[in-house]
DNA sequence: ATATATATGACTATTTTACTCAGATATCTA
DNA sequence: TAGATATCTGAGTAAAATAGTCATATATAT
């Protein structure tokens, strides 16, 4: 019941780009600015902001100077709108993917189980969807949302 | 961020064994009988079985006629209960196993990712806290907790 | 031109998962 | 007491997922 690298990179790489992009002024982001200042291979994040860049979350600008900004204000992008981006669907089982009894498995009794994981679903939903970016990068007294 | 078949196949296992101790008087409950009814191979749910019994969730009875019943009444047996019994610490992330900050990774800014984590896992607790084997295991309009 | 940066597809080592196997121990029934 | 039935325990293994790399193409600033 774990969360992949993808997901916890992700996340901070986007923790990372809101700093950066606040502190820099209103140029793009370069990957290798991210990947210096979180530790993480800038090879692997361009994978990670291919998924990022699909769901519309970021932006890219190509060539020398280039680099990722935010499609939207931080406010508007939840930790489970970049969840979804690399990790794909938030659900903890593949049968309550979507909301359809069909697209389940076909036990008589697969209820049973099928209610609990429903509302496991629909609780981490709501809280990824109330989190958002601007949330987590708010300077607080421990300097979080402040290193930069 | 899915759970294991562990944890899909421990809950079926033990609501399974809710409906047939139900069914079958007092008397504990084969793997066997188990298996056969959920489909799912006896030794892979011995396996299950060991951490459901060392979490005290399930008490054994050896020989022959003997099996599993359960420790507790239904409404006891939290679908958590039974997670951590097979897949260890429900947790997101490693380093919000624990709430000690100590425990934590060492970057200066992991603050700013584990408050997401700290409330999903928060909510996915209370969530699966909340239910319990005798809701899912309910007789229901679907037939649900009443096949056997 | 050249350096810098993203874009894309494929590839690989490692880890985790999902099981299986063998053999020991306990208990009921005949 | 013999035999059948179950749990108990540790170890082993094939397949799948994860985490990360590599090579190469393309775009843009200086």
């Amino acid at each position: 019941m774990r969360i992949s690298t993808r997901g916890q990179y992700g996340l901070r790489a986007m923790c990372r780009l809101v700093l950066l992009q606040r502190a820099g002024g209103s140029g793009p982001v370069s990957l290798r600015d991210i990947a210096e200042k979180e530790d993480i291979s800038s090879q692997y994040l361009e994978q990670l902001f291919r998924g990022l860049r699909g769901a519309g979350l970021v932006e890219s600008v190509r060539g020398a100077k280039g680099g990722y900004i935010l499609a939207r204000p931080p406010e508007e992008i939840s930790v489970a709108d970049i969840l979804r981006a690399v990790e794909g669907p938030i659900a903890p089982v593949e049968c309550v993917e979507s909301d359809s009894v069909d697209a389940c498995c076909d036990r008589k009794d697969y209820c049973m189980t099928r209610e609990a994981w429903i509302r496991l679903r629909d609780s981490m939903v709501e809280t990824l969807d109330s989190i958002n970016l601007a949330d987590l990068c708010k300077p607080g007294e421990l300097g979080r949302g402040s290193t930069c």
